[in-house]
DNA sequence: AATGAATGAGCTTTCATTCAT
DNA sequence: TATGAATGAAAGCTCATTCAT
């Protein structure tokens, strides 16, 4: 009985710290990270101010956590688009990138918390350590996969890691277009985007990202 | 006479600006935006508080500036950058790529400060005003940079817009790159890897983009 | 045996009473009273911050209790001294004074929540009512037994009403010392300083107030 | 001129600083240390919170200047006290003794403010350092004293920092009978308690404490 | 009876703005 | 013009109290 109690207050503090990260979630993406104060962020969750030193110590232990929040969420995509994928390595770059433009997290209110974060990355090293060790495993398997189709295919000049970077750095890109972009460019329209640019980079292997980018699929 | 003292009022008034968007923006490198403060920014330029509110109005306005700073910079970067260039489409677009990892723009400090504003764009609208003017120039440019060389090689799928958004797309995120990798990629390294995207859009052309993206170049 | 259950309720009541004082006296030497919060004399207890409220109603009451408690306890050592002590009256009056001395009572520990109390005397007027009744029969023994001495020995110039006063400062004095002191006096030295002081006071009773406060003693 | 007016804005920062230490040691003593809050020190300045910060950094070095600015006006006291004292050590003695209850020093008000930090010794180390220079001073001069009037009568069995240490513990003890006595001592009948200490240490130099300590004097 | 999560008033501190010099 | 002392609103954080379990 008593193991049962602790299990239901675990699963309640749980259930509250996760309301509070989504609040701030919510108060970043709508006000900027240099206006999210604690008391907007406990209203918007409908908690007392008191809540977020109880569950976060403090508020910059919250900020971290809302950013190791985005990036497991970030992980958990794309690990679960590779674990559905098929095993051609094409279908699965394709997946892979196309789990950057999935309507969980190709919102114009998350992406605009990413780029907050970013924008303090240098000034608050804490927030680049949050990042560094999703990034490595990210990279990683970026660059396998990318390997694989250039030892699939015949893109002798092209070598792995420049592919994953420039395949990367076109997904942030793109992301950042959500953000700044006047013209009001959709998910999908992203996602097109995305699958010209495996497409330029791997010309033979156009027709397997059409499988995972297409405008039917996502 | 009058006028001659009137030059030179101005002068020092442009001169005293231009320090406080020194000093503002060395402050939003080095502590991020929300730690930005008057006195701070101040202190870094050598001047009292007061000169912020006499020259800009106010802080909101002093960060605008700043980023309109940035934005002409670049804006004068690649005008400077297509001026230079011969006639040729493929080295006029790799001009135009390269003005954005030439040293005075591609460094750690300034990307911070671009990638700052932009973490707070979906929150200050008045900084996507500001961008929008520029990126306008920059994106028609850009396009029509790229439907100069479709209509040049045999480029049957691709169409100018797309190519323009992937160019642009690309540049960002290695700019990202710059500022949350843990390589720490050298502007030059980011230059190269820019022209291997050039490359894979425009196979063609690709000895050009080695002109003015090259390892000599830049 | 229903009584013997109250019994047994009541006991464990005070017993968890008794905890809470003590641990208060812990936090109120060790962090000062601004500093002792209800969290921590509940965290040093070993109890649950709401027990505090359940037992003593609210902060200030346990504060209250433990000031209580400290007059409660010298009252108990001065009488139990005197009830031991001989008839005579210097003899009593070494003995009174040495129970300031005892090792029970002159401990930094306690001489510093003493203190951190008359700190407040002015302002907490609650304070001040609870010391006055101990105070009262403190001071009115202390002048029965100088007057005593007085009657004694022919101390012409002395009152007793003065010699009570002055003997109650030499020793409230010097357990201040104990609190401020650089020297680090030891509890031993201070009732040496004291047996000094009543020996200026009643000259012609120095060796009995040796028999009471002498390095052998306490 | 401009060294003028760096003399004005001196002179006005000093003014100011004493405001607001003056403010400071009224709320101590009418509300407790633990209740001075800065909000309630700067309204009975008459200035801003912000003020606080400004001159003293924080509410810690506000409280730490508050017990210097004590701990200099009395050393101020007893050296003005001995300067105007004539040759003879029994008058310097007495003197020095009756500088604790000169009317500038010995006010309820003080006092108060004094044990508020004594209250607070054991826990907040800084305040100990603050009085240990002073302290060491004072317990020297004290003992010079002492000693030269052990040189001078026939005080076989008195040592020079025996008398020292009961002097100051009389002293103090009865400043602490200021603040918890329910007889309602003034400052003159003090000063005659402690005259009656000086006389009872030092029984042959009776007449010159009178002198400094009677009821006429100070 | 005992617990400790939840609360929010009240604290200290920061900092954009003002304005007398 | 240029300064920076002064301000006080608003921020983050603490902690006495409450109350459902």
């Amino acid at each position: 009985m008593a193991r049962e109690q602790l299990a239901v207050r675990e699963r309640r503090r749980d259930e509250r710290e996760r309301q509070l990260i989504e609040a701030a979630l919510s108060c970043i993406s709508a006000r900027g990270l240099s206006d999210t104060t604690v008391q907007a962020v406990a209203a918007e969750a409908g908690m007392a101010v008191g809540s977020i030193s109880q569950y976060f110590e403090n508020k910059s232990r919250l900020l971290t956590a809302v950013l190791t929040h985005l990036s497991q969420e970030f992980e958990q995509h794309w690990r679960a688009a590779l674990a559905k994928a098929p095993a051609d390595p094409a279908r699965r770059l394709g997946a892979f990138v196309a789990s950057y433009f999935s309507p969980a997290l190709c919102q114009r209110k998350k992406i605009a918390v990413w780029f907050a974060f970013y924008g303090e990355v240098k000034a608050q090293p804490q927030y680049r350590e949050v990042c560094s060790g999703y990034d490595r495993v990210h990279d990683e398997i970026l660059e396998a996969l990318c390997g694989a189709l250039i030892a699939d295919g015949g893109y002798g000049a092209l070598d792995a890691r420049t592919a994953a970077k420039l395949v990367a750095s076109v997904c942030y890109g793109l992301w950042l277009e959500l953000l700044t972009g006047s013209e009001g460019l959709k998910r999908t329209e992203l996602a097109t985007l995305a699958r010209s640019a495996l497409g330029a980079l791997f010309p033979s292997h156009t027709a397997q990202f059409a499988a995972e980018l297409g405008a039917d699929a996502a």
